[in-house]
DNA sequence: TTGAAAGCGCTAACAA
DNA sequence: TTGTTAGCGCTTTCAA
């Protein structure tokens, strides 16, 4: 220990809390040597004595050292952040996109700063703002819709950014977003397979595309099985349970062509159906079979019978999301729309436990 | 524009992506000014001849120069920026609490750093070497289960330390939890006023403190109003609409004595507990009445009717984080465990629409 | 094999 | 009123 003790009054060192973290330099001076030869033990580069190194080492252990990513990120014009900005709460969709990116840059060292904008166009600037203080890396932007956004503010500079289950007309960014009618069409090949032969559609509002979308991946699954699409039989709605139960009315009440599947567009609508079907005395699946989608666990398991569902692989759309930002900011230039497959998980509301 | 081009081959200049953000250099340079100058003019302090002012501020935005957050952080020795870490992924308990802790430290320009741990200790250590690394200037630590854990690792140097929804054997630190206890008081309470006698309580596994907690509460409540609790009426379980249908089953079978009313641990349990009531003909809120716990909306508004619930106002102890944290920064000592009240949500499974 | 020193972008104390 | 400069903690080149 050092003892220059300065002069003044009882200066309370040996405190059980320091005042700040270590630096190189502590390290450097207890350990005898210089900085630089400090920087060269802890990098792993250079030679050196193996005693030299293996005593910085253990000084650097001993002291709690820990170098000071804010010094390294300046000298290296790389911060190792990015940013992630949701103009959603991270609810339903978004979360497990973000904890499987999170979790891939984890694996390369870089940490997430997390941003909700809230649909405010203002909070999202001031937090592009930040973001491009903190100098990140990269730069992610997420929603609760897949729909279609404006770009998110001036990305000076060539900031790589990467739009997940959200799109910008931005030609210079990546845009990955599950592919909702692929996944609708998976649904009805099922129904098909099953030998169903009059499938609805009971779905949320137009104004999504993802409606849209599941829409037309429910016609063309019709057409390449062989079946039609039958009028009256796309219902499109809302997003609830309740709906789902309205529509089996529409459906059901004084019709004389009744369907023996149904897909619906979320898990929700899939439930209610579910439960409605079941108040009317009809079996799921011998009588109607269901697909859902989302596969929302929390709603397909909750549901009697569980729900056979189209899951849209988020974390793995959030996995590459990371993989492609990696990319970008490794200097490759990607951009475009790209879809990801969605796939079926088949549970009891279409084919009935053994 | 200056124009002392060197004389190397095409440069490419005026590229519409420039290599690197402006400098406080590049502002200074353009602007004719020295370096001070430029830093007294953008952070409004100092004298300065309010035409230089007015300048250096033009160039500035002209150039689209945004300080670096890393050098400052370096020269103040406070990064502005937070870690929460948690063993959870963000579910539906953590989440609101995080999105408001996040929005009230944005207000402060602090922004957040989210690390996933998932219950593994490893990956947690790696992701706190990470934070202590970028020298975040506090760390909240979020669980799903509110439950005892073991503290976060040696929190270097005095680290400000809250436990939100979580909370750790660690002196130093803060938990912030809601009152379970007073929770369930509020449910009972309430179902008493409403001049129920006999209350039964369904609820989840009891090595969940909150378990514990809440059947004190419910315990503590009868006695306040005056009732006292039945034999075979506190049915401990699982977390699931199946337990709350299958506990109809016991509470109902070949009972002579048989509540009217139901205080259950959670909203899946109320649910689950409303449609086996309905199943069997008995009208909810009329003959038994019911009360959720988490006012989780997705659940409680999807019910059968809606459910009554208490709400633990997570985002109330999420902004309350984000204070205590920014208190503990500004070097203010608070610890202990707090208990923050829950409030009760009246919906139709308790009162019959008008 | 090790040390010295420049510089990353910024702030603040001091000089002019 | 403005300019100069010493650091903040680190990496890296160059010199010893």
């Amino acid at each position: 220990m050092d003892n220059t003790d300065p002069p003044s009054p009882t200066p309370d060192k040996s405190a059980p809390t320091m005042r700040s973290a270590p630096t190189i330099r502590d390290v450097a001076r207890m350990a005898g040597v210089s900085i630089g030869t400090v920087s060269k033990a802890l990098n792993a580069g250079g030679r050196l004595r193996q005693e030299t190194r293996d005593n910085v080492v253990r000084v650097a252990r001993e002291i709690g050292y820990r170098p000071n990513d804010l010094a390294q990120s300046l000298h290296r014009a790389k911060s190792r952040t990015i940013g992630i900005i949701s103009n959603d709460s991270f609810g339903r969709f978004t979360f497990p996109i973000v904890e499987a990116l999170e979790e891939r840059l984890a694996e390369e060292g870089i940490a997430v700063f997390m941003c909700n904008a809230t649909d405010d166009p203002a909070r999202e600037r001031q937090h592009l703002d930040q973001l491009l203080g903190k100098r990140v890396d990269g730069l992610v932007v997420t929603a609760r819709r897949a729909d279609k956004r404006v770009p998110v503010g001036p990305h000076a500079h060539g900031l790589p950014v990467i739009y997940v289950f959200s799109q910008a007309d931005d030609p210079q960014s990546l845009s990955l977003l599950p592919d909702d009618e692929g996944g609708a069409v998976l649904a009805v090949e099922h129904l098909a397979a099953i030998g169903r032969k009059l499938v609805a559609h009971i779905t949320g509002p137009e104004h999504f595309e993802a409606v849209r979308l599941r829409k037309a991946g429910y016609i063309a699954g019709l057409k390449a099985a062989g079946l039609s699409a039958t009028d009256g039989f796309y219902l499109p709605g809302v997003w609830s349970e309740a709906w789902g139960r309205e529509a089996i009315g529409r459906l059901f009440d004084g019709r004389k062509k009744t369907p023996d599947a149904l897909f619906c567009g979320n898990d929700q609508i899939a439930r209610g159906a579910a439960d409605a079907l079941r108040e009317r005395g009809l079996s799921v699946p011998n009588d109607v079979a269901i697909v859902g989608f989302d596969n929302w666990e929390v709603m397909a398991l909750a549901a009697r019978p569980p729900l056979t569902s189209v899951d849209m692989n988020l974390r793995a759309l959030g996995r590459e999301a990371g993989e492609r930002l990696l990319d970008m900011i490794g200097g490759k230039r990607v951009r475009g729309v790209w879809r990801r497959p969605c796939s079926l998980v088949v549970r009891q509301s279409t084919v009935a436990e053994a």
